[in-house]
DNA sequence: CGATGTGTTGACCGGGTTCAAACAATGTGG
DNA sequence: CCACATTGTTTGAACCCGGTCAACACATCG
């Protein structure tokens, strides 16, 4: 299992931000919104509910499915994918939740979580029992409120991803999928260059609806075009010059 | 602190080439236990929260896109469908709301409405200003649970389709499509013969991800598998004689 | 009546799946 | 250290599902 290995570097962020700038630096960092108001309901937490900080390693599980749902997970940093397992043994990629994501509100529905997750990378995170959130939130509104949001981000992330699925060919669906890494780095105010997906192509495949080798060959399309840049380091390993580009290509529809 | 150990538990990998898993299909969907739920979390409201009551007709809009988030919209009886416009003028089935289902969860992220909304058939809706359930919510714990259970329903719902538009083949999409349907006024208390699909072919095929003439040739080869029954009416109106046949057929991925 | 919108069916073609082979990276045991 | 197994990736070739284009049926409505 390739990511039980030990980390090195335990700290993913200044391997992420080695300079060897032969890249264009991307057009705007992007400091954003969703930064500054991941903060600011991380501070609100911090401030007003207890919570456990648990710093997990690649593939470690956040929560298992069919356990009693009782606490929520936000990400602090790192990542998340979550899998739901199907009947036949074989299990589907759910999602990714990345720093600011919050894991565990599929649980609420049924009572019992949804589905397993793990950490895809060295990840901080944070577990707050969902009945004291809502014990704080009668006394502090804007925690609550922060919450919600949370959740209809993810509800309309997922909506656009079914979109995604519906209408964009291959090519351009592998793209959004890099589209969306890249906006995450950048929003973490790092360098879209040397990407490092922690994820097979089965994976990625089976998230987008296409199989392996339908995602190797896009991948192998979009080298060609110049939209990402494999790394001499192995094929999971690779930059993204031109965010913009790639937005283009997204928007062409894979036409170009 | 850091949990520097091993997991021994190694996750779950995916097969080779595996997206051929099923989804489920709602774990004992418990036909009961909704509309239960749905009636409680009505009466709460009745109860604690000022809203409005409208009686619309097919094709009132409900919300509109771009207006300011203020409100969220509970289905009291009947359906409602939520469009989101593209760029190029063309809009995209985003969803469909039923009897018991929120309306307006998607202008949390980004403070106004995302999606237009109309009724597709006649409905009641009841209107309540976000802030007042925010107000409300500090005194009616089980008024705030209940909104978050919808939330989450709606997120799994999301998340559902989106497995589903991953797998499942156009004939196994539609006949999953119909099955949400059936459950639907099973739900109601009523029967699944005589649906009326106030849809066209293309807006079925839009949110399916598959073109109208798909769709059509879908719903012929269901009819002709006897897993749905046409009515002499017209082509929307037809009749699931089977429901359990149509689960089976979904499972089979429409191998069948 | 023609006009328009909707649904059905056929023929053709292309993108993506499937099957298959080979290669690369990594780990294991002798 | 190498031989070997294992897992992941790439690429090729053939097939087929579903998209595209087209013609036609059927309804409602002016």
């Amino acid at each position: 299992m390739m990511e039980l290995q030990r980390q090195q570097t335990p700290e993913p962020r200044l391997r992420n931000g080695a300079f060897n700038g032969q890249f264009q630096p991307l057009p705007a960092p992007a400091p954003g919104k969703l930064l500054e108001r991941c903060r600011e309901s991380q501070a609100l937490i911090e401030r007003h509910l207890p919570f456990t900080r648990r710093v997990l390693h690649a593939g470690n599980p956040v929560q298992s499915a069919r356990t009693p749902f009782s606490t929520l997970h936000l990400v602090h940093f790192g990542a998340v994918k979550t899998l739901v397992a199907a009947a036949d043994g074989s299990s589907h990629v759910a999602g990714f939740h990345l720093k600011g994501d919050w894991v565990g509100f599929d649980g609420m529905i049924s009572g019992e979580c949804a589905c397993d997750a793990y950490a895809m990378d060295t990840s901080e995170i944070w577990s707050l029992r969902y009945a004291l959130v809502l014990q704080a939130a009668a006394q502090v509104p804007g925690l609550l409120h922060a919450l919600h949001v949370a959740m209809s981000g993810q509800m309309a992330r997922e909506r656009e991803w079914r979109m995604a699925l519906a209408t964009l060919p291959a090519d351009a669906r592998l793209a959004d999928f890099l589209r969306c890494w890249a906006h995450w780095l950048m929003q973490r105010e790092l360098r879209a260059d040397h990407v490092t997906l922690r994820l097979t192509r089965a994976e990625i495949g089976n998230y987008l609806g296409m199989t392996l080798e339908t995602v190797s060959r896009s991948f192998s399309r979009l080298a060609l075009l110049g939209l990402v840049a494999f790394d001499s380091k192995g094929r999971r390993n690779f930059a993204i010059p031109d965010v913009q580009a790639l937005v283009a290509f997204v928007d062409a529809r894979g036409d170009s």
